[in-house]
DNA sequence: CTTGACCCTATAGCGACTATAGGGTGTATA
DNA sequence: TATACACCCTATAGTCGCTATAGGGTCAAG
């Protein structure tokens, strides 16, 4: 392999990522593929270890891998408006905003059923109680 | 069908849990598998209808499947310590205090980023910036 | 007697990986 | 030179919690 290629484990250390995903990424369009050497070994641009990264921290920030693609789309559309970069991330935003306020109510709920729970035997166990819809006898 | 026993769209309608589900539970241990009609119809019992409850309130609560099942069995358990069921409840409320701080922080990333897009073209775009690991030129 | 609502089984799909089986490649060392 | 070992390859199946589909059977009403 020469000193300008990369290998798909030299990927893998460089961004934290398995090597199964990225193949995994390949497969499914995100990543293009690469060169081979003689040996049939995946050979790596330094582009690809961007696109990569780039890929990575997307999903670090939680988009989808369709958001992903989208975004790498327009990404590479250097000239284009960015206002659809905008309606992808403010979107992304939002959902992260409802589960936030989904799992802090959640999070309510359970503090109250855990605290209710003052009993020794599951007979008494608020906890189960609150989970039960009436007595049960099956 | 005689009127103790409840059909599966029954089951469905009362608890507002897809027929499909409901097999699905039957399938993987969380519901016993209920007598039969002799045109093969599940034909289930008031207990029946109990545990879909139960499983469907602990799911709305966002038990896996897995606690569910151990919360299950240590309902049917009346006279045992109710301590297991503590311990369970305690490990997911954590898991959900987890989840609220990861996306809090996620969100105050977020909406850096969203905030710091005041340009026009992707070229520019700090959004894109934010996800790219250096210039890219692929 | 046919329509239509309901039910059955078995299987595949979702998202985003992860793991396994069963091999091939490339290099360092005994 | 043998061989050990790290690394790579493909293809396929598994994870979780459903959901959807295909291709049928059952049952009551009109
Ligand atoms: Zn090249
Ligand atoms: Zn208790
Ligand atoms: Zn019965
Ligand atoms: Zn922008």
């Amino acid at each position: 392999m020469s000193s300008t290629h990369l290998s798909i484990g030299d990927l893998s250390r460089a961004t934290g990522t398995k090597v199964e995903t990225i193949r995994f990424y390949e497969k499914n369009g995100l990543l293009p593929q690469p060169g081979r050497t003689q040996g049939n070994y995946r050979a790596y641009e330094p582009a690809h270890l961007n696109r990569l990264s780039f890929i990575r921290r997307a999903r670090d920030l939680g988009f989808s891998l369709d958001q992903v693609r989208a975004l790498l789309t327009l990404s590479d559309d250097r000239s284009h408006s960015c206002a659809a970069v905008d309606v992808i991330a403010r979107a992304h935003r939002d959902e992260v905003e409802r589960k936030i306020k989904d799992l802090q109510s959640l999070k309510t709920v359970l503090d109250q059923v855990i605290e209710s729970c003052h009993c020794n035997i599951v007979a008494d166990c608020a906890i189960i109680e609150s989970l039960a819809p009436a007595s049960q006898g099956s």
